[in-house]
RNA sequence: GGGUCGGUGCCCGAGUGGUUAAUGGGGGCGGACUGUAAAUCCGCUGGCGCUGCCUACGUUGGUUCAAAUCCAACCCGGCCCA
């Protein structure tokens, strides 16, 4: 697989799903041969223009989405310039990519809440050292809002753009062909976001667009619009969906099986070190630059030195192999042992309590009802010793601080004051 | 707009007047086992300071001692026709 982008730079070929236009390398065309269009930007000294659209829509960015931002960032370092678009207008009609029905609308202020954390989780405020995307070196990111040109759209300028693709073109995009053909009802504002995300690349200018591979048709409408303006159509470039913890579905937040970049180091590293064998190496190649020449083929280790690499990109090297050591005492029960277990406050709780409604107080679970479930399900630890009471009295909070607190196999807090 | 079928818990889906917080499956969570894996087995899977109470089968109203189940209106979706 890796052959047909044989002509590109590591850096750039690492972990790509599909590239489109692909010719033949020997093609003389810089518009048909992304290395020519390489070659020549960094021989005339024009930075080339990558395009990534995300929709603010939630607030949590998770690994998942940090393989395309990594290829983003890639660029970055490689002299080119990342737009990073921010779809606060595209958000509100949502892609109906992946969803089986239509999505909800969200409000404008939500849109620029979740724009604001998710730059925040992208590094707005950090060194470029640990964070994704480069928000320090001059001229290595633009950051702009869709809702600028998409805002004041008229009735002619969209029927202009609708009149550009056909209900053929459309419905031969899968996710709509399945939707239709099972019998799920397509909105047909829906119609109008990949159209919309495909004149985003004509505002930009974009010269790339990165996109998961669920994007492919959306790239491609980039390109259609592009030409229909008279510009340069863009290079797709596609990248893998990750696939979440539980080893078969993609890394998303409703499916539960997602690593959050905010995540503590202990957390992240207790999840990732049981990713199951099968992604392992597939983390390793998307989301870390190790070689994977030499890797150990114990499959124990091999989960361990992905779940350290991966957590280190995050969290640095030293707090990385810290929450190692601390997940493998935490396990053993040696509680004491471990040095850098999250904290987590009994400052709001008032004693004498309940262990069930310490839980729920705590926030740990979403009910009294849950937490009651989790004790009587034998899954709540203190100090490695398993709370058999839901009813079971704390008098007195001294009794809990500085003890760990564990749920299930992965969740450890230190409680404090 | 007309005809027709349908809307049940996270999802799928049974139930067509009363042992129904609602069969079953999936998913999720927890436990045993293990490599903190997979496979397997077992338990849990609406809320509440919970031996009890409250809210739930699209919405609202009605019939009835009793409604997811019957009736009416409305809302939403599929298909066929226009």
């Amino acid at each position: 697989m890796s052959d047909q982008f044989s002509s590109l730079p590591d850096w750039l070929s690492r972990g790509l799903e599909d590239l489109f236009p692909l010719s033949d390398p020997s093609s003389l065309d810089e518009d048909q041969n992304l290395f020519l269009k390489l070659s020549k930007a960094s021989k005339i000294n024009r930075p080339l223009r990558v395009k990534l659209g995300i929709d603010p829509t939630g607030t949590d960015i998770h690994l998942g989405h940090s393989i395309i931002f990594r290829k983003l960032r890639a660029f970055q370092d490689a002299g080119h310039k990342a737009i990073l678009i921010i779809g606060d207008f595209t958000a509100r009609i949502g892609d109906p990519t992946g969803k089986s029905k239509t999505r909800v609308q969200i409000s404008s202020d939500e849109v620029e809440a979740n724009a604001k954390t998710y730059l925040d989780q992208l590094g707005f405020n950090k060194p470029k050292g640990l964070s994704l995307l480069d928000f320090e070196t001059p001229g290595r990111i633009e950051v702009r809002r869709n809702s600028e040109w998409l805002e004041d759209f008229d009735m002619t300028k969209i029927i202009n753009l609708l009149s550009k693709s056909t209900v053929g073109q459309m419905l031969a995009k899968e996710e709509f062909s399945n939707r239709y053909s099972s019998g799920i009802s397509i909105a047909l504002h829906e119609f109008l976001y990949p159209l919309l995300q495909g004149y985003d690349s004509v505002a930009v200018e974009a010269d790339i667009e990165l996109g998961g591979v669920d994007q492919k048709f959306n790239v491609a409408m980039g390109r259609d619009m592009q030409r229909h303006f008279s510009q340069k159509p863009q290079f797709g470039l596609l990248l893998p969906i990750l696939v979440g913890l539980d080893g078969t579905q993609k890394m998303s937040k409703s499916l539960g099986n997602t690593v959050g970049l905010s995540e503590d180091s202990l957390s992240m590293y207790s999840k990732l070190e049981k990713v199951p064998d099968s992604q392992v190496i597939n983390y390793l190649t998307l989301l870390t630059e190790c070689d994977l020449s030499n890797l150990t083929d114990n499959p124990r280790e091999l989960q361990k030195f992905m779940a350290l690499n991966v957590t280190a990109k995050f969290h640095g090297m030293s707090s990385a192999k810290r929450a190692q050591s601390d997940a493998s005492s935490l396990i053993l029960g040696s509680q004491n042992a471990a040095e850098d277990v999250p904290e987590l406050s009994l400052a709001n709780i008032k004693f004498p309590v309940k262990a069930f409604l310490l839980l729920s107080s705590l926030g740990l679970c979403s009910s009294s009802s849950e937490a009651r479930r989790r004790i009587q399900g034998g899954g709540v630890r203190l100090n490695g010793e398993k709370i058999v009471d839901a009813n079971f009295q704390f008098l007195d909070k001294e009794d809990l601080v500085g003890m760990v607190l564990q749920l299930g196999k992965k969740f450890f807090r230190r409680l404090t004051n």
